[in-house]
DNA sequence: AGATTGACTGCAT
DNA sequence: CATGCAGCCAATC
């Protein structure tokens, strides 16, 4: 059994550091070889009790995307804000402040 | 093997 | 700002 792309998502995501946020755009061009799409189908695979911060993946939107019913994305703003990462009255977060940035390449890529 | 789904993104309307 | 649509591709049925 080969190295999943699960297993990869995962070691990027422990990766970011408390206090910052990565989207699944990012982390799948970090990976490059998979699109955003598999990273976030490989997120939600992800056990709570793995110990990785899932919650620290957001969308390109700087929004927390929802979930099947939507009910525990409120749980992820609630870790987010934990860790010191403020949001807007509508729900959103400064990307640009808080967005892991890899050397910068993220900021250069935009 | 073909169709559907999804924690997405970017561009158009 | 909200919707819609195309592109994306592994996982699932």
């Amino acid at each position: 059994m080969n190295k999943s792309i699960y297993e990869r998502i995962w070691v990027l995501v422990k990766m970011i550091p408390y206090g910052k946020v990565s989207t699944y755009g990012q982390i799948a061009a970090i990976d490059g070889s998979i699109t955003p799409r598999q990273a976030g189908y490989a997120l939600a695979a992800i056990p709570h009790e793995s110990g990785i911060p899932w919650h620290r993946v957001v969308n390109s939107q700087g929004r927390i995307s929802k979930r099947a019913d939507g009910l525990e994305s409120d749980e992820q703003r609630l870790l987010l804000e934990r860790e010191g990462i403020k949001f807007s009255t509508t729900g959103r977060l400064d990307l640009h402040k808080y967005i892991w940035d890899i050397d910068l390449l993220w900021d250069k890529m935009r």
